[in-house]
DNA sequence: AAGTGGTCTAGACCACTTT
DNA sequence: AAGTGGTCTAGACCACTTC
């Protein structure tokens, strides 16, 4: 390597910075595979390559950022892991997207007890703006009185009932979003997200609880009230961990269940 | 490196061979740090290196395989992301063990809805030895017969009863185990199955759903018959993904619920 | 033939732990 | 001081894809 890169601080060309965190300063020092991480997640979130295109190669990147290409592989390999792009012998290195088979079952747990998963139907129930409730508010990391789109829908595998939604986004990063272009958009929700309005969820967490169902949920899904669900709560994040879904669903499981592979 | 070692095969020094597998005779070609990883994973499961024991070092196994440190490393970076085993810098690298709490949430993901996760209390309700139930010897490939030990537990946070789990374990691998003894054990169950019988739980596969609870859970419960439970059916695996135990959990979920996070 | 990611090596230095 | 894993580099060759 010719000279230190200006914009990069490798600890070990300065060790002696590293041995000194000032306290106070925030200069903390991270390995150089970890700073190009950041750099490559930053071009990712400014939507310099979009979910489905090929970023720059390995040795573009090692040239870009003045590192050799093991550092760039390293950081990528990360990436790869964390599934903010896929790799591909011989082609190379794409950004995710939810409009893949691939990325459904990640998001989409909920299996049938014998046979292949099915393709989900969608059928809208409400789409409204309204201002959002305490607990969304506080989940989403939004202000007491912001607007959020509030959206319920059944998915049906098979013809039959299986699962209702009720979505909570943010009203400023869904403008537009109506009833009309959820009817009209075939394919994966989330890949409607990533495609018209620029945000790709990237990891979600949930609380899964068994309930009893109510009148609303039990005429939907054509069971008796009282009939036990299970709720899956979910809050999806974005690049930089952003909170910017809150969904609650219940789901019949009566011939489908919910899998989870503990590692 | 001096020679080629003569137990491995590199497709970089056996291009010709590895170009023409030949039908019939099992001859494929993995990379070698896979290779590596099987042998080091073979001397897992032989018990050569015990849990919670220090396996050689990088540089000792490269000597051993005949092969470079950094195609070690590459090989231990993947166990350890595994679970397998857990790198400690400075000390070296260690096998897993369940006596640690950082292994406890990986297998248990009840929690509470507020406040921190506090240890499970134990109590037996029954063990006993019978012959495998078709599906439960299905699961756990064995053959019709065969015994199996059953075992009954109610498990309780904070002096409340909120899980009763009954499980199945292959009776050739668990000979002696005893009511006794899982009521003297202090500590996860299995640290118990992985000190005392030598049976290591590696991963698991769970399937989720919502029931009502029938008369025998809600009694140990403290709850009405009806109340919506989760009911947990889980399938672990040990070295070589082999079935070694069933179980199946009922979860009350009104003040806990179970985590998931979504990659 | 040229370009991509995938594997493997060898050597340097760093950070952390133990002796 | 010595040993461990962690980072970084440079260079070679392989497998796969495209032109």
């Amino acid at each position: 390597m010719s000279a230190a890169p200006s914009h990069l601080t490798n600890p070990s060309t300065a060790a002696s910075v590293s041995k000194l965190p000032v306290a106070g300063s925030a200069a903390t020092f991270s390995p150089l595979y970890q700073q190009i991480k950041v750099l490559i997640t930053q071009s990712l979130q400014a939507g310099e390559w979009k979910p489905g295109e090929l970023i720059p190669s390995e040795v573009e990147l090692a040239a870009r950022y003045k590192v050799s290409q093991g550092t760039v592989r390293k950081a990528i390999d990360e990436l790869s892991a964390e599934n903010l792009v896929v790799r591909r012998q011989g082609k190379g290195t794409f950004v995710a997207t939810h409009h893949e088979a691939r990325a459904q079952f990640r998001f989409l747990r909920l299996m049938p007890d014998a046979g292949e998963p099915h393709p989900a139907e969608n059928r809208i129930i409400e789409v409204k703006r309204l201002r959002a409730p305490v607990e969304v508010a506080r989940l989403l990391d939004l202000r007491g009185g912001d607007a959020v789109i509030f959206i319920k829908r059944v998915q049906s595998f098979d013809g039959e009932p299986i699962i209702v939604d009720e979505l909570w986004l943010p009203g400023a990063l869904f403008k537009g979003l109506t009833t009309e272009r959820l009817v009209e958009y075939k394919g994966p929700m989330y890949g409607l997200f990533e495609t018209e309005f620029g945000t790709r969820m990237i990891r979600a967490t949930e609380r899964i609880r068994a309930v009893s169902a109510d009148d609303a949920a039990a005429a939907l899904l054509g069971v008796a009230s009282g009939t036990p669900l299970l709720s899956v709560e979910r809050v999806s994040y974005t690049y930089g961990d952003k909170p910017v879904e809150v969904r609650r669903g219940l789901y019949l499981t009566g011939r489908h269940h919910y899998q989870n592979e503990l590692g």
